[in-house]
DNA sequence: TATAAATCGATAATAAATTATCGATTTGCG
DNA sequence: CGCAAATCGATAATTTATTATCGATTTATA
């Protein structure tokens, strides 16, 4: 539940479809399109149309034609001003491993907000080194660099072993959002915002639903 | 919402959970402990005591005693035999680049059902390379070999341009669950189930999350 | 210009998920 | 041994999320 405006709130389900239907209006957009009704975008992300009204409801104060729906430029606009992909954040990566080196190579972050601007290891081997423009330092570094430059958001990638100190260590540099790609809880104040980035949990509801998928067909 | 047994059903939301709670139980374990309350593990973990209790009810026959809690052995079988670690999915890759090595790399699918038996590209670069173990093949073969092998799970990591015929290609072999990688949406039959891995989503949801933090602090 | 089809927005109904409550039970300790 | 503390399991209450319904509105078309 996150707040919006004066007792208006976002659910963390909403919240996480709002970068799907981006993604689909920018591609609409992409593809010379003007409008898109609430009716249109359920039936090709497979929801239901009054979600999607609500949801757009809830950020955006653009109003729907019947017959046509919404201009899909204004939706737009008023998706990434709520998700904030203005008001970019700066973000420090800690691990250059093999995941590591794939988030520093995603270009896409850029759309959503989010600019890794310096990498971390232990690896005297991997100080130095450059990764799609962003260099990596000696950990011991971390703390007096995401002081100075007021970093707010820690990406972690190290093994699980090591997560926890990392992200001790993150938050006594002044870090308040970590992203944990490591698969392991971390203890933290909970003044510190944590997302973690769960396989294992996703490829459970995976299975799950492809035991379903299987069970239906025998009957 | 997924059957477990004669109309009892497990949501999204605690199915996610489980592999949560597993992996804390196999640490707790591990550092010498036998029993483990609901208490302790929803303190730990940042959930209601009361929601570990369902939870793990749904899944297990192990009953907690009072003032002890729970047998941590019970409750790691009765989680693995939900989850299903016992009866492993073979899944074929899709898409050999950052992003696919990664996953090709990573050793922790195995304790959770998962055993990667093949990799696809149509970089001809690639093709009879191993990585860890896995030989890549050409994208051509894929639909032969996926039925010869009677693989049910697939895993896309391609660009998100090659992503629709990736997984049209997949479903043609009779793949019924598609682990999806690319940032984009699939249009596919409702027998296939679909896993959405969107990296943009988890920061919008922890980017909002910050949001909430640093506004709350100025206050 | 009148009419039909599509869609919106609001509200109501349903369903699902989370959290609270409470009596019963077990353990550990004085 | 008896009592206090902790925890369980079950049920109830609450909150949250999703879906259905319906009148109003707009557009396209005859």
């Amino acid at each position: 539940m996150i707040e919006v405006k004066e007792g208006v709130t976002a659910s963390k389900a909403t919240i996480s479809r709002l970068p799907v239907y981006l993604r689909f209006l920018r591609d609409k957009l992409k593809a010379g399109d003007e409008n898109v009704s609430s009716t249109l975008i359920a039936g090709q992300l497979r929801l239901n149309p009054v979600q999607v009204r609500k949801d757009l409801a809830l950020v955006s104060s653009a109003s729907g034609k019947p017959k046509l729906g919404f201009k899909i430029k204004e939706l737009i606009e008023s998706i990434e001003s709520f998700l904030g992909v203005c008001n970019t954040h700066d973000a420090v990566l800690c691990g250059v491993g093999s995941l590591g080196v794939t988030l520093l190579k995603y270009e896409g972050f850029k759309n959503y907000g989010l600019n890794i601007v310096a990498a971390f290891d232990t690896n005297s081997e991997l100080v130095g080194k450059k990764i799609n423009g962003i260099t990596v330092f000696s950990y011991n570094s971390l703390p007096a660099k995401v002081k100075r430059l007021n970093i707010k958001v820690g990406i972690i990638t190290v093994p699980k072993e090591a997560a926890q100190s990392v992200a001790d260590g993150m938050a006594a540099s002044g870090i308040r959002a970590i992203w944990n790609f490591a698969p392991t809880h971390l203890s933290l104040s909970p003044d510190i915002a944590v997302k973690y980035e769960d396989l294992a949990a996703s490829l459970a509801v995976l299975s799950k639903k492809l035991e379903d998928k299987l069970r239906d067909e025998e009957t």
